[in-house]
DNA sequence: ACCTGAACACCGTTCAAGT
DNA sequence: ACCTGAACACCGTTCAAGT
């Protein structure tokens, strides 16, 4: 804009490779990083130590690098976060072997969806917050879009309808995974209502059941709609 | 356990009144707070900045009083956070005139539901991450429940079934509560986008219609369930 | 291209002590 | 019964400067 040829600027520009630092300083300091060095690090301190543990400081530490050197790779924590939403949440891509009814394709994208954020420590709390935001987690909503519409739905009744059913994943696998550590603190306390409780709403088996329960019912719905429109 | 009676302690306890300390000090301070004024303090806060700007150090500010002050009413935020969401989700006690059908009636509590975390900002969130700390929120799944129970399903899939019905509640007013916001901040940019996004998810309107859909999803679900067991 | 150093403006929580 | 003062151990982010 003000005349200088910004192609120009780094005509001699010197490129500090590693080596070259490490002659210098005598110091074989670790690689510099690149922007997915930086998601890969976070991600393994979320898995490890949870979302709450998951600072910029930390995760700075654990690479080996001041806590402003990642403002290099990412604006802000908000958009690392969602960054990491969106690796997490490519997981659920599942190869929904096209020949399946729409109610079943329905069924295993959310099931996908689910196994995708169980994989990661506060998986579910962390895609949830990003989604309410606005950013990341669109990919889900596509897909879930697309098996509805299927089923012969317009776009705006099967957007719906997804949204209605990625609400309902999330805070059931928040739920899940919050309780989860809770178990895993081991708050032992009343062995008795903790057996009582577990007979209600634990356990893997029924929380997998619960889920399905709650997919079912949505399906459910969509199918009395078709069935009387 | 160690042989003196605990009744005994506080016999002769000098109780020292606001007015005792104004006489002494000569600064006629602030009344001492109680446990209930810290509550309506919060809340007030919550309204009107949000719940990121709820901080402990900002709260003790607007009492004029020290932080550490607020943990002699509270152990710790988190169960503060606790008793605003029950607060809050108080306020949805619906006068359900008990002659409605169930399925009017379950439409009508998550309807009631839905405009209580409206009455205040961030209020879906503040709900939703205490509920899935396993906090609060017992009332409202209860009130679900008994009106799920009124259509003829069994305990589990009356919970089951309000759980789910909850989740998808909660998700959807923070991510309307979070676009209120957004709006209001005026990222007016793109007149032509906004408009655009606008026509398909946003408005009073479209929100209340789309949250109407989601719940009438459910009750399908639910309906669909009892017709063929 | 990627990082350091130093600073700014904050957090939640604890605890002895005061009134 | 309710609060102060002071401290501890942290946060996210900015920015000039370095290599």
């Amino acid at each position: 804009m003000n005349g200088v040829h910004l192609n120009s600027v780094h005509l001699n520009d010197v490129h500090y490779t590693e080596t070259m630092a490490a002659m210098e300083t005598g110091n074989p300091r670790q690689a510099r990083h690149s922007r997915d060095d930086v998601a890969e690090a976070a991600l393994r301190i979320l898995d490890d130590y949870g979302l709450p543990d998951l600072t910029m400081r930390r995760l700075a530490a654990s690479l080996d690098v001041q806590p402003s050197a990642l403002y290099w790779h990412f604006p802000n924590k908000q958009t690392l976060l969602a960054e990491l939403a969106d690796r997490i949440v490519a997981r659920s891509r599942t190869e929904h072997s096209d020949d399946l009814e729409w109610s079943a394709r329905v069924r295993a994208e959310a099931a996908g969806l689910r196994d995708a954020l169980l994989t990661f420590r506060d998986g579910a709390e962390l895609v949830s917050s990003t989604f309410a935001l606005g950013l990341g987690a669109a990919d889900p909503v596509d897909r879930l879009t697309e098996a509805i519409e299927l089923g012969g739905f317009d776009a705006e009744t099967a957007r719906r309808a997804s949204v209605a059913l990625l609400h309902f994943v999330l805070g059931h696998v928040s739920h899940e995974q919050q309780r989860l550590q809770y178990d895993s603190l081991g708050v032992v306390a009343d062995e008795v209502s903790a057996r009582a409780d577990d007979a209600v709403l634990g356990g893997r088996q029924a929380q997998a059941e619960a889920f399905d329960f709650g997919v079912m019912l949505f399906v459910g719905g969509l199918q009395r709609l078709a069935a009387r429109p």
